[in-house]
RNA sequence: GGGCGGCUAGCUCAGUUGGUUAGAGCGCUACGUUCACACCGUAGAGGUCACAGGUUCGAAUCCUGUGCCGCCCA
């Protein structure tokens, strides 16, 4: 039989299980009637780009549920598939079309602009699919979805229609963050702030009439002053003297909790405030009633006059305590102008210049506006202050350009009654949201029920499916569509109609000789998001995936989408089906760098999987992932780069992450990172971005793969088939067997509660830990002694193939590459070989795959607490003597006399054990029993209430021992004392529960125990200790 | 401003309803390589569980407050 190789080698064998998965189809599904289905929808990543961890560890926790799901019978069906990402993909063709070409979106023209979008997106999507896939994920390959195929298209236009016929779609005006680059509406989640350097213009505005006594003049303040041209009002605070009473009340609170220095700041403003209240509030209080009174201010520059309003959005405290009003370019002045009915002008182009409205700074660019704008104010003597000041500006993230508040034509899909169904099925528990905590953000914002803006001004994306026609009737309208179902209209409140079809189109240009013109706009890309765990499944039609796999069983995602994406999915999901779209949700968490920070393309920061899957193994990234798995929000990710040349790690910090070329610290030469577009630079290596985190999980599969390799080194000989230990005699099985087997089922059994409760971490933890401590360290080891025995062998042997295929399978949902290529050995070598839970096919072969073979099931009645007890007893003893062996230096292959001596019931259990004593820690064990005393000269250590002695014939430290000993005693007393304390507390032992108190007592009685044998011990070696001195010094 | 988290060993993190003598991996120290695995083995060092109060017989764990860090929503 010829050996394994020494080392696993992932890449050969990533290779080999996907050509097994792939051939097979292993991951399809076909709609089957009367099984468990277990299905679920893949998140879909955007094309915008390639995946990143955080992309890995969502597939692979999803992956983890489907491959447990699978081996344990279910029908199971993960469909994998892309997002279009409307304006992220759209602005990353554009930026590229600009740079390399200088062309913008309308030099191109919208065909040949989507056309190039579409082939980004075909690039991309094979190399997101490509990553998934060297990843291991096990989606349905068959069924690859993408947001803006045929068959979802299908289902975002009978979704619009419904919502659009059943009244819920309005059109109406709204305040968005206009990107004056890429010409179009950006939600806030696209947008970053910048504080840059800017200034505080005060501007003076003229009361209109002023009678005598009151003031001639406001001065208001602005960091844009070219939207004074929107101005439509000035405002004050109806009730100055009321707000700022208010304002100090708060302050003198604070005042009240503050400690010495904050009180001195805030002493500060409460004198500021006193100052305004005598020269200010005077003034404020004239303005009210003149407010309240209709008077108007001359607007600089236009010379429009316009009104004084009261509202509360003036504070006095701040300023001249007047604001100026422009509502259709700054939010907090928008609901001041539909408070007070004030008309909104918007004074720009779509593009970033004055429109008309802006009378002579029309055409102008905003920067080039505002300059004439304060010039013309400072001739014209309006101009009072200028002062310099640090603002906060709001970015596209997509262009990069300063975002302009923007007065727009929207779509919105009314809320208030879609939203309720979504609300209670997660109140009711129908929706489980896990961990729990994030059910509240769900329905705080849902609760909200606020109209979504569904409009976007871009070319990528679906269309919106509504047409409008003015003056025709409605009778016209009815006989020219012969009241065709799928179409509906709607007044558009201007005498013409809005109509909207589930059709592709409406298939005619005009009606009655009025044009019909098609809205411009494209859906949010949120709304086909929020159809696809129906839309995949072919809703709108009856197909038998809808009726199979609807509703899936778990939506796995992360924090951040939770209102985006998984609040809208139910929406639409229960108002286009009429039932929820998974029955639980599972939040994991997000991946940041060593600083905290967001992992993003932008910083530089990310890691791509594949660097990860190609450097240690795909199963070694899949481990780590898996075990960050808790219920925390966040974990941080500190990251290297891999030299190329000398495999050095070199962190990834704020200096080098935006490096196209680094030089390596250790043997000086460069490599590039995913920066280089140079060609010097990208002749260069490319330093793969890694992290040490993922090592243990290379390290793990290595682990395995050397068990394996032991154990089919000792299977030449064995025949059998079936496997269960349970049908022999069981006063036959060794110990260490029957401990083996309770682990076994314990093991399985948690394994399974962890992942019905998503506890991700636990699994791969209590998996580890199993494997590798219990049966590599301690199984292994004791089976090679009765390897060597022809009269155990057989037993063994069996035992080994046990444990192997158990943890084989109980691993494969999280490295599916190691367990496959380990199963495909086995299957070679041990192709028999049937565990218990693979009672259905013993007819059939061994499944070709492990993916595909049942999950372990092994008898709870495998499970045996006492002997699991017992035998931890043993292995304390184990290492107490192997500490012993370090401490004095024994040379590992000498062998050491040791005696025991303990409780009898202990005691006896050690008689079957001795041989193990031998193989795992080089100890020839007897026991001592009744009064036979120990060797003299043997050395004592206490482990689990017995005790140890260690015959060491040339004690060589015999301080080393001494030293251990006093501080083993010194500790000992400190506890014992702690003990006595709490037990000798009366409220302690009449309140603390009974098994508490007598846990306590027994815990003093062996302290007790073990500091007497302790300090006989330290006296022992104290006396030896002298008797050397003596000896060296005659 | 509102909400949600985090702060435990040098680093990254566990610690499930309060009952430990607070754990793991990596890193560090010492010893060990024909005998499954140096991507290994054995042993060791290393912690005032952010801080301050409180509840309790008992707090890393529950409550209140403070500080710093992060995210979400305005």
């Amino acid at each position: 039989m010829q050996e394994l190789p020494k080392q696993y080698d992932h890449l050969a064998a990533q290779a080999r299980c996907r050509e097994i998965w792939d051939s097979n189809r292993l991951w399809h599904a076909e709609p089957e009637a009367g099984r468990d289905v277990f299905s679920i929808v893949i998140p879909p990543p955007n094309v915008t780009g390639a995946l990143h961890l955080g992309h890995a560890l969502n597939s692979t926790l999803q992956d983890v549920l489907v491959r447990w799901k699978r081996m344990n019978g279910f029908l199971t069906l993960w469909i994998p598939g892309t997002d279009h990402a409307g304006i992220a993909t759209q602005a990353v063709v554009e930026r590229r079309l600009l740079e390399e070409e200088k062309l913008s979106r309308h030099d191109l023209g919208q065909e040949k602009l989507v056309a190039r979008i579409w082939k980004w997106k075909e690039q991309y999507e094979k190399r997101i699919l490509e990553q998934l896939r060297d990843l291991g994920a096990s989606c349905d390959w068959d069924r690859l979805r993408f947001t803006l195929d045929k068959t979802c298209a299908l289902a975002v236009r009978e979704a619009f229609f419904r919502l659009f016929r059943a009244g819920l779609v309005r059109r109406g005006k709204r305040l968005v963050n206009w990107d004056t680059f890429l010409q179009t509406a950006v939600s806030d989640d696209e947008l970053f702030h910048e504080t840059v350097k800017g200034h505080f213009w005060h501007i003076r505005y003229d009361v209109i009439d002023p009678k005598p006594g009151e003031p001639t003049s406001v001065t208001v303040a602005t960091t844009r002053p070219e939207t004074l041209l929107g101005d439509t009002a000035v405002a004050v605070h109806p009730f100055p003297a009321r707000a700022l009473s208010r304002t100090e009340q708060i302050l003198q609170e604070k005042r009240a909790a503050a400690n010495s220095k904050e009180g001195d700041e805030i002493d500060a403003s409460i004198e500021d405030l006193a100052l305004r209240r005598r020269d200010l509030l005077p003034v404020l209080e004239q303005l009210a009633a003149m407010a309240s009174d209709g008077r108007r201010v001359r607007l600089p520059l236009l010379n429009r006059t316009i009104p004084l309003v009261a509202d509360e959005w003036a504070k006095p405290e701040l300023g001249s305590g007047c604001v100026k009003i422009t509502p259709a370019h700054d939010s907090n002045d928008y609901e001041v102008g539909l408070r007070q009915k004030l008309p909104m002008i918007n004074i720009l182009n779509p593009d970033g210049t004055l429109s008309a409205e802006a009378g002579p700074y029309s055409g102008l660019q905003i920067m080039k506006a505002r300059t004439r704008v304060v010039n013309d104010l400072e001739a014209a003597g309006q101009l009072v202050q200028v002062e310099d000041r640090e603002i906060e500006i709001a970015h596209s993230d997509r262009s990069k350009t300063p975002i302009e508040p923007y007065l727009a034509d929207q779509w919105f899909i009314r809320m208030e009654k879609i939203a309720q169904p979504a609300l209670d099925a997660v109140r009711g528990g129908d929706v489980r949201i896990s961990p729990q905590r994030y059910a509240k953000s769900y329905l705080d914002w849902l609760g909200e029920k606020r109209d979504w803006p569904v409009s976007r001004q871009l070319w990528w994306g679906h269309r919106i499916p509504i047409w409008q026609v003015k003056h025709v009737s409605e009778s016209q309208l009815h006989n020219h569509f012969q009241d065709a179902k799928d179409i509906a209209w709607h007044e558009d409140g201007e005498g013409g109609w809005f109509i909207s079809t589930s059709r592709e189109s409406l298939e005619c240009d005009e009606i009655n000789g009025q044009p019909l013109l098609r809205d411009p706009d494209v859906l949010d890309t949120w709304f086909s998001s929020a159809l696809w765990p129906h839309s995949t499944l072919g809703w709108p039609l009856d197909t038998p995936e809808l009726e199979c796999f609807y509703p899936t069983t778990v939506l796995v995602t992360s924090r951040d989408i939770i209102t985006l994406w998984v609040a809208r999915m139910v929406i639409m999901g229960i108002a286009d089906t009429g039932s929820i779209p998974f029955r639980d949700v599972y939040i994991h968490p997000k991946i940041l760098d060593r600083y905290g920070e967001t992992m993003s393309k932008s910083k530089g920061n990310g890691v791509d999987p594949v660097d990860v899957i190609e450097s240690l193994g795909a199963d070694a990234l899949r481990f780590a992932l898996v075990s960050m798995s808790t219920e925390t929000q966040d974990v941080r990710m500190p990251v290297d780069f891999q030299c190329p040349h000398c495999g050095v790690l070199l962190e990834q910090n704020y200096k080098n992450r935006l490096l196209a070329r680094i030089d390596c610290r250790a043997c000086g030469k460069p490599f590039r990172t995913q920066w280089a577009s140079l060609p010097e630079d990208l002749e260069l290596p490319r330093g793969r971005a890694v992290s040490e985190r993922f090592e243990s999980g290379r390290n793990f599969s290595n682990k395995l793969w050397n068990a394996t390799r032991f154990v089919l080194m000792n299977l030449e000989d064995w025949n059998a088939t079936a496997i269960d230990p349970a049908a022999v005699d069981q006063e036959q099985i060794p110990l260490e067997d029957r401990w083996f087997m309770s682990r076994l089922a314990s093991v399985s059994v948690e394994a399974s509660e962890a992942l019905d409760s998503y506890q991700f971490s636990e699994l791969a933890k209590l998996l580890y830990e199993f494997a590798w401590n219990e049966f590599c360290s301690t199984y292994l080891e004791l089976a090679k002694g009765r390897l060597a025995n022809p009269s155990t062998r057989v037993a063994a042997q069996s035992m080994l193939i046990l444990g192997l295929d158990t943890i084989v399978r109980l691993l494969h949902p999280i490295m599916p590459f190691v367990t496959e290529e380990i199963w495909q050995h086995l299957r070679e070598r041990v192709g028999a070989r049937r565990m218990p839970w693979d009672v259905e096919t013993d007819s059939s072969p061994l499944p070709l795959s492990v993916m595909v073979a049942p999950y372990p099931k092994p008898a709870i009645a495998w499970i045996d607490r006492i002997t699991e007890k017992r035998f931890t007893v043993f292995l304390l003893v184990v290492s107490a003597i192997r500490e012993v062996r370090s401490r004095q230096n024994v040379p590992p292959k000498s062998s050491l006399k040791v005696q025991l001596r303990g409780p009898l019931d202990q005691i006896a259990l050690f008689s079957p054990l001795i041989d193990c004593f031998e193989a795992m820690a080089g100890a020839r064990v007897s026991i001592l029993v009744g009064d036979s005393a120990p060797t003299p000269t043997a050395t004592i250590v206490f482990a689990a209430g017995c005790e140890v002695f260690i015959d060491l014939a040339d004690l060589v430290d015999v301080g080393a021992d001494l030293k251990k000993a006093i501080k083993e005693n010194e500790k000992l007393t400190e506890l014992i004392a702690a003990k006595k304390k709490k037990l000798d507390d009366a409220s302690f032992t009449s309140k603390a529960p009974e098994s508490v108190v007598s846990k306590e007592r027994e815990q003093l009685a062996d302290l007790e125990r073990r500091l007497q044998k302790g300090l006989q011990s330290q006296v022992s070696l104290e006396n030896r200790q002298r008797e050397t001195a003596s000896k060296e010094t005659p």
